[in-house]
DNA sequence: CCATATATTGACAGTGACTCCTATTTAGGA
DNA sequence: TCCTAAATAGGAGTCACTGTCAATATATGG
């Protein structure tokens, strides 16, 4: 998500036609600066050895404004991390899917649909999440929220309430079931394989918890 | 979570024939102040309010002894979160049940033994796990480890590898299921409610997934 | 084109969690 | 009783993060 011509889609809805404003532009190049630099020197000598101040000597800016940008360390390595862009597909998926098919189907066409790029980008970050324990908990957290949206989401398409037990332990089960399938006990971490993981576990999950 | 000899933590209140060695007695005594100042100025101030040097002085040591008995802060509330006492139930529970029917039949079992003051301390935990981004966050990160103990155990169970996707997903799908149910959307967080909550959560998973 | 309101920034001075090191005490065994 | 190993207090240092302030850059109305 982070490099090239990415202007709009930060804050608002892509509805919106660009805006240039070159204050805005400046905004969004140092943020994605920041970001770049941070990931890469995260990748090459660690996120517990790579202090805010060398991020912030990287990207030519001073620490403060660092913070400006990302409220804490974690949130240049969260942002954007399970997309609303899965949440948006599932939306745009056929009324007659049951949730879990729905979801199986949302998760095909995104990551078909996700350019070679932004397909590294997220295997970067993957990586730390597994590694570091800070990101790895705070991502945990995120998915709560996650939770909350899914269920809304199934909420939606069934016609239910979204606080209704039912809906919620769904998508409760939903994200357990693909978080343990990410989590492959000693875990390697191949983009396409970890999709293949998530996919089975899913159609695992089609057929019932009997076992 | 690395070395061995924290046991003394399973050291409650039970009347077990106590090993003294007066060293380890002292020891113990001094993890249990520390933990139950801890949890009172948290309580009474607010967790981010409660410096560790606030609770070093309440419960009469230095800085540097809080933090070999726990260490981080967090650790102080941490200890203790989904037990082992709930796996061992777990373990104990008939062949015959299937991974989420032993799992809500373990439940009650636990919930029922927990005496009065042992639910009281847990039901304080869980605010906090509630309310602090931080607990909140290394808890579910916590819950990761739980949902490996958990497949295990459903493994074990059932005669197949831990390894198994199948398994690991029934596994992700419980926690996943329980963990939606705690978040309630707008949490109260009553004791037996959530217990309440967790066990009709369970009773949803039984009958399957489709809505 | 200028003047003024508003945003963005860097420098600086905290605070608090945590680490590492050292000197001193204290328990338990010889 | 003395010797050793562990436990402790204390201090110095690092780093994430917060708040404040003044300097500068930009947008905007006149």
């Amino acid at each position: 998500m982070s490099s090239g011509a990415d202007d709009a889609r930060t804050a608002h809805r892509p509805s919106a036609p660009a805006r240039p404003g070159l204050r805005e532009r400046k905004k969004a190049k140092t943020r994605a600066a920041i970001q770049r630099h941070a990931l890469r020197l995260f990748k090459k000598r660690g996120y517990d050895e790579t202090t805010v101040e060398d991020i912030a000597e990287a990207a030519e800016v001073s620490p403060s404004t660092f913070f400006r940008y990302f409220p804490t360390k974690e949130d240049v390595v969260m942002y954007d991390v399970f997309d609303p862009v899965l949440l948006a597909s599932l939306r745009s998926q056929p009324r007659g899917l049951d949730p879990v098919r729905a979801m199986r189907a949302a998760m095909r066409q995104v990551f078909r649909d996700m350019d070679e790029e932004d397909r590294e980008d997220l295997l970067e970050r993957e990586a730390l999440f597994r590694l570091v324990p800070d990101l790895r908990a705070r991502m945990m957290d995120e998915l709560l929220r996650t939770v909350s949206v899914l269920a809304r989401i199934i909420a939606e398409r069934t016609g239910r309430r979204a606080g209704d037990l039912g809906v919620r332990v769904v998508a409760g089960a939903i994200i357990g079931a693909l978080i343990s399938a990410w989590l492959t006990e000693e875990g390697e971490s191949l983009g396409v394989d970890t999709y293949r993981g998530m996919d089975r576990a899913l159609e695992k999950l089609e057929s019932g918890l009997s076992l």
